[in-house]
DNA sequence: TCGGTGTCTTGAGTCGATTCAAAAAGATCA
DNA sequence: TGATCTTTTTGAATCGACTCAAGACACCGA
């Protein structure tokens, strides 16, 4: 390691090591012969700075902890840079973790991260509800809920997953479709139950508001909408695929006409298992994904997705974080909202005639 | 900030400072009645182990930093995870840094992860000559490139390039295309530039050993093949989409029928664009890629693609510098190469017959 | 020459955990 | 019981930079 320290510039410039913190730090107390004997002893000796001790003794870290539920998601890569941008603005290094959805990898980081006593957390977390969150926050370190919105306890930034799934809903029900499929992701996670619930009021709304309240056969009760949901283990590509083969597997007349799945990467790999296997998008099946990544409308059929904020995500969590930080007896919680919405595209944007 | 310290638990389990110290390093060592009485204190007062004093005490951090190019690119994100997956495996974190292809930002990583004295840096340079990465080998602080050959100063970790592009080149006058426009990004970036040297070096062999040695109208001297390069600002698929509407302006006469993008982001872009202007892949426009992401198989034409080892590159750059860190002394540098593959999909699978 | 007034510089003490020589406590045996 | 090991525990010194009260120094006017 770079075995310089502030003692032997000190001694090369022929200052106490107390003129060459000063140097450092407030340069202009400095008279300015001194200022370049030391600058010059530095550069001769290549000194790097220990941001580690200057740490432990102004007891105070300049970076922030982003843990996120898959860094492979470009959703979570656009949060990562819009919150890197405001905090690079104020001097800031945002390191960037991947829980993978594991809590335990989740409650690693968290553990490493309390131990580098950075400046605050931004997590998007596997279960928002967990104890470990608030012990955080109590011990000290300030946390803000990315893409999830806490009760009161901490900040956070969020976009209405419920709004987003009801808009989906209506989207799909508006273009005639009576068989909805939700593919989600793992229970457990809080997005994927808000976009559940989302569509779920959507469809019964339908329900209610639907002429001729006749059981119609094969229809839900009430009215001519059904919705199943599948939650598939993890949020990718590849369980996308699995839940299209499994949808393409089954008999034409039990097959749902419109997919709505819990993000992009599942859309994606729905989209392709149904190209492998002839349905025509969005022909046999209509695709509506959330997030709208930029690589939604690169698809292979331009996919619809409902869109979200996602690097004034990441803005605005930095943003909280440093309101907190910067003052935080006079700091209240705020849970900041956003609104998603619905861009369509080719994969949902056919009026589907009745059977 | 958690305020309770070492000192605090060593009182109220009545013990030395020394003594919890042990339990926390070496428990084995502590008697099993000790051990209880400072676990309980620990529980009872929430002691979070201070890892900057700990860092700054043994010199050593357990922290390796990762700079790329772009957080926002699939392949640095599958990169990042195989490096994440072995440096847990040895107890270590990863912490990811965003250059974003510019030298200021990469210099400001380098500046604070020296700073923080962390065990070692991988990085995808934006310029791998810079002295200040051999500035910081020689301080004490281990780089390993990623993605990049390093000339023996350092360890590397890199897929040949020139045969990426030789391969990508082959297949495509292989498949009948005599006019191919190279899209690259900022010529500075070496696996551009080395991408670049494949495709021309498949060229100029095309054209030597092309039967027929006249001068083709049109057609470059000695042989038929003609190769156009374009170098736009970034590897993106903003850019991408910039090259393809500036194709697709040309009049048809001059325009290439093939193009080979120096990654996927520009060639999902390019190929958008392709839409866009009603040209038909691959038919008036085939595409090959590089990187082979994930996104590529799910475009909206299948993209063929230079494939890389991405989670492989992770690994192996992580392990490299574990190496040098366990025996600094030992250690000799080593330039690991793998090979890409050619993936070929529905983007450039046609051949295609003479004008 | 002296006191007063700024301007710079000094250096011991501090942050929290680790280390290790040395002391203390136990265990074993004659 | 005392001598000799072995096992535990102790606590002062240490890592490197920062802080701040106190000291050094220069300059000015009386």
């Amino acid at each position: 390691m770079s075995t310089t320290n502030i003692k032997e510039v000190a001694q090369r410039a022929r200052v106490s090591v107390g003129t060459v913190s000063n140097v450092l730090n407030r340069p202009e107390i400095v008279s300015p012969a001194t200022r370049k004997r030391v600058f010059d002893a530095i550069r001769e000796l290549g000194f790097v700075r220990n941001e580690v001790a200057r740490h432990l003794r102004v007891g105070r870290s300049r970076t922030v902890g982003l843990i996120v539920l898959d860094v492979a998601n470009p959703f979570f890569a656009d949060v990562a840079q819009g919150a890197d941008a405001l905090a690079d603005e104020h001097d800031t290094m945002v390191v960037l973790c991947n829980s993978a959805a594991d809590p335990a990898r989740e409650l690693r980081h968290l553990d490493q991260l309390e131990q580098q006593r950075v400046m605050g957390i931004l997590i998007t977390p596997v279960d928002a509800s967990s104890p470990r969150l608030a012990e955080l926050a109590a011990r000290g370190t300030p946390v803000v809920l990315v893409d999830s919105a806490a009760a009161g306890l901490q900040c956070s930034v969020a976009v209405d997953d419920r709004l987003g799934g009801h808009i989906a809903g209506v989207h799909l029900i508006e273009r005639g479709h009576r068989k909805i499929l939700f593919v989600g992701g793992p229970r457990s996670i809080k997005q994927v139950g808000d976009r559940h619930l989302g569509i779920t009021s959507a469809v019964s709304e339908a329900r209610d508001t639907e002429p001729g309240g006749g059981v119609e056969p094969g229809g839900g009760p009430g009215g001519g909408v059904e919705l199943v949901a599948w939650f598939m283990p993890a949020l990718s590509v590849a369980h996308g695929r699995t839940a299209g083969e499994r949808v393409a597997a089954l008999p034409v007349e039990e097959r749902p006409t419109a997919a709505f799945c819990a993000n992009d990467l599942l859309a994606l790999g729905f989209l392709q298992a149904m190209a492998a296997h002839g349905l025509r998008v969005p022909h046999d099946m209509a695709i509506v994904g959330y997030d709208d990544i930029d690589f939604a409308a690169a698809a292979t059929v331009p996919l619809s997705s409902v869109g979200q904020p996602r690097e004034l995500l990441g803005r605005t969590a930095i943003d909280l974080l440093l309101e907190e930080v910067a003052e935080p007896e006079l700091h209240r919680h705020r849970q900041v909202i956003f609104q998603p919405d619905l861009v369509v595209r080719q994969s949902s944007d056919l009026h589907r005639s009745p059977p």
